[in-house]
DNA sequence: ATGAAAGCGCTAACAT
DNA sequence: ATGTTAGCGCTTTCAT
């Protein structure tokens, strides 16, 4: 004869203890737990509840999602969570997400496409009802992934072909919009500063910079290419501004980036924007208080959180898939030249409160 | 008769499918998935593997989580992920976490007490092995919350009462640590600008700010009191500096803070660290890039990183509680006026890469 | 309105 | 070395 395995034991007080105690079976327990699926009489509920609360019983989540097939987790993959511009939009899809009851594993892939493969598994493996992910990886190693049947929207990817739903922001038209800008302003040699890779976005940002100063008849300006980060726009920035004919003006493809901009720019005593302006690509919060303040193309993060949220969450398994692609708008800030000072940050209020 | 109920299809391949493919026991899949308990025979092992990639096998982590009683999740709470000091927490406790064979579950409290609650009952529902919370709540708050047996480490927090571990950077030795720098520079009337809540890491800012002062035979400079956010720093800024009698220097509780009295301090035309001498409490890396970069004292956020999630993994029912208490360091940048001219940042190489 | 019970996918003790 | 099987805590169908 047969004797059971033993599990550790963790969550002491379980449904049934409840059950006992009210003098009830389990399934009226649950029905109270979770508002049905069957009625149950007042007094009933009364009694359950009371016992749950004098038992400290605490649902647990992990039975209920074997049993019922969903965790109501959402798997969220970035490239670095220490980019504000990923921070922001994490938090927005937490807040959309928790709205439509939902919670968010966050997991940060350090741009690494190994490391991005593993998240993607193990959050496949932990079942995720839905996966958002900002990859890095091109279009045809995104249709490695193992990806099965998870419903999955990828974030400003354009290139992963016709397999994925996809939510973005049009990089060109935002990358075209800034350097216009700039153009606006008079400027006839107009840098741009980008990440060092190919993903598409930063493709993207590449072609609308090149239409923008072709379209306008002026030839093409020079390229820095760096790291994604503030130290790689600072390099960037040194060896572009530094060299014999430095450009009078740079479209960034990120804060982060236009933020090392700012400093090396600092330290080679050019002033922003009398003799170098600056539009970078982003618009988070950070860009509204650095000196100047950046006038930047600025990403809908809440509407692109929004979209894609609730694009995973209406996948079925024959639904066609989707592409929604949002327009950035232009923010102008004291880096482009439009005003002589610093404009305010926008949290400005007037100010109140004690000074002691 | 009974009839079973009939769950929502998932996850179509299991792991019995694999043993009936390779012809053996699902045990055995067991073994050869998890490395043991039991050997398997190495031809034996090669034919599941074989089956496991043919039929695209995944395994369930929820239903083995249940049945093991561990999920191997980590459960993190922070005020606010945009918040570049918990953004890096967070990554730093996620690398760690990682190293351990455990997964992070993040979450964002907005600095709501009531939301941090609800965070928390949903962290444990979720059978997370241990939580780690930077609270916002006080300590008769934190005893209230539902942490029953789970693995409890709070950061920061020193007024939690002895039924707590704790892991926490000695901010009142950190903020005299700063203000301290700033006496040794001359300054006789020193600032404080600091958050607006009661929370205990900066009540332990304060008197390390009052303590400091004092020893050294001043009086109390003004306290400007605002939110823990740029917006907050600058408000607060403006307020202090603009006051009929401005100090000549401050110390700033946050880097965020610290980023706002910046922007305050340029618009009111007052020049850091000429007119104006700055140090703050962080140490991101957004502080290695304002204008001029901020002399910090720095938080040790990879070591509060390791020291929380080894203790909380070491936690048992009968282990004594802990309280590391780690020491911050004082970084020079360009804010204090130990440089005439601002530093490098820390991420600077020699420039390196194409300009086209 | 309530109860009984099957079974989600997995692990591991016990049996062979 | 491999097989059999109970049961983790929950939901829900079917029966009463």
């Amino acid at each position: 004869m047969m004797q059971s395995a033993r599990p550790p034991v963790r969550h002491t007080v379980t449904r049934d203890d409840v059950a006992r105690y009210a003098n009830v079976s389990s399934a009226v327990v649950s029905y109270v737990v979770n508002g049905g699926p069957r009625p149950v009489a007042a007094s009933t509920a009364t009694r359950v509840r009371q016992a749950i609360k004098v038992l400290g019983y605490r649902p647990n989540a992990t039975a209920r999602a074997l049993r019922t097939g969903s965790t109501r987790l959402l798997g969220l993959v970035v490239p670095e969570i220490g980019n504000p511009l990923f921070a922001e939009l994490a938090v927005a899809i937490e807040a959309v997400a928790a709205e439509r009851g939902y919670e968010v594993l966050l997991t940060n892939s350090h741009s690494d496409p190994a490391r991005e493969r593993r998240l993607v598994s193990t959050l496949i493996a932990r079942q995720v009802d839905g996966l958002l992910a900002w990859t890095m990886l091109t279009g045809s190693e995104v249709s490695l992934l193992p990806l099965d049947d998870v419903p999955t929207v990828l974030l400003n990817t354009f290139n992963a072909g016709p397999g994925f739903d996809t939510v973005g922001v049009d990089a060109e038209a935002g990358a075209s919009l800034g350097t216009q800008h700039l153009i606006d302003h008079g400027h006839e040699r107009i840098a741009l500063v980008i990440g060092g890779g190919s993903a598409s976005h930063l493709e993207a940002r590449e072609r609308g910079w090149t239409a923008a100063t072709r379209s306008a008849g002026l030839g093409d300006g020079p390229i820095a290419r760096d790291d994604f980060t503030r130290a790689g726009g600072y390099r960037a920035g040194l060896r572009l501004f530094s060299s014999p004919h430095p450009p009078g003006a740079a479209f960034v493809s990120s804060d982060m980036q236009a933020t090392g901009v700012l400093r090396a720019l600092d330290e080679l005593g050019l002033r922003v924007p009398h003799d170098v302006a600056l539009v970078s690509f982003d618009g988070t919060e950070e860009s509204e208080y650095t000196l100047p303040r950046l006038t930047v193309v600025r990403q809908p993060v809440r509407a692109m959180a929004a979209a894609a949220v609730d694009r995973v969450l209406a996948i079925s398994a024959d639904s066609p898939k989707e592409h929604s692609l949002l327009a950035p708008r232009l923010v102008i800030g004291g880096s482009c030249g439009c005003h002589g000072r610093v404009t305010k940050p926008e949290g400005y209020e007037r100010p109140a409160g004690r000074v002691s």
